[in-house]
DNA sequence: AAAAATAATGTATATTTTTGCGTCATTAAT
DNA sequence: ATTAATGACGCAAAAATATACATTATTTTT
């Protein structure tokens, strides 16, 4: 079992090329030796607040929502998760510390990741407000974040 | 048969509530004595380039695709209030999206109507955080951000 | 004004997506 | 070390959406 490694590999074939349909992107995926049902597709696409637009040509396709032009997060991440300093929890919430100048970038990342736990970030220089989405607990959440930057420490109580 | 009322119609119906599917959207046509199949609300929703996103909540549901933003983009905002493109509710406070950079306009126009209501905005480039004081509900901060910011569509549920 | 071309729509159906449920795996709690 | 809780997944069925085809309306051309 690998999601992840799944995850990302659908933010880069869809935002790729264009892909209409769920058994479309299966076979991209088994192009990469990456197997599962499109039932799970389904469940990954909603996870990752994918959707399928009618694009230019009136073809449908899927897009990445947030992340419409940026690219695909790849190495930088690494780099970027060096800045973050500390994270905190207040009123439900996620404070995410950073080097001076760096919240913006980590935001966007965050942002990037587009994950249906997270309603929103607001980045000041060096704090992120992060805003979960209702009914996600701070476990969830943290889960999360570990996974959009990983090799992050987190206090979670 | 009158497709440009229903287009219009579609159009001010899924932004002013959360829609989800074609037949619920069939319904709420039908309450405007607007009849039609649910094959020609296919065909509609492409045109208007409508797509179905999954929401905050996971629920999917029908947004008017950001051709409409991009266009606004170019344009002179001349009221503020047209820079606010989403509302949505999470963690009891209140997400606004604004075209990108404007955020800190709309806040500080929030901020400037000083109600009591309101604890306090903190802005970011397109999202703004409206933390609400305690006791006061969703229900009451929307009546009074409609007031603050007069014909913005919202979200309650 | 008739004929031809184009657009809109409904019906029935095909295609696609979503989901309830059972199972196995992973993680947390006792 | 067990047991409980959570998450991921496949399968099959349900739900939802898209479309081929036929028909009717609308517009354009002659």
């Amino acid at each position: 079992m690998n999601k992840e490694k799944r995850l990302q590999l659908i933010k880069e074939i869809i935002s790729g090329e264009d892909i209409s349909s769920q058994t479309e992107l299966l076979q991209k995926l088994e192009e990469k030796r990456i197997k599962c049902t499109q039932a799970t597709l389904s469940r990954n696409l909603r996870q990752l607040r994918v959707s399928r637009v009618p694009g230019n040509s009136g073809k449908l396709k899927y897009i990445l929502r947030s992340g419409e032009h940026a690219e695909h997060i790849d190495q930088e991440i690494t780099d970027i998760v060096h800045a973050v300093v500390d994270t905190v929890w207040a009123q439900n919430m996620m404070l995410v510390k950073t080097l001076p100048g760096y919240a913006a970038a980590v935001a966007s990342h965050i942002d990037r990741s587009s994950r249906i736990e997270i309603a929103g970030t607001i980045a000041g220089d060096d704090t992120i407000l992060l805003v979960p989405n209702d009914n996600y607990s701070r476990k969830t959440i943290s889960k999360v974040l570990k996974q959009v930057l990983p090799g992050v420490q987190q206090n979670v109580k």
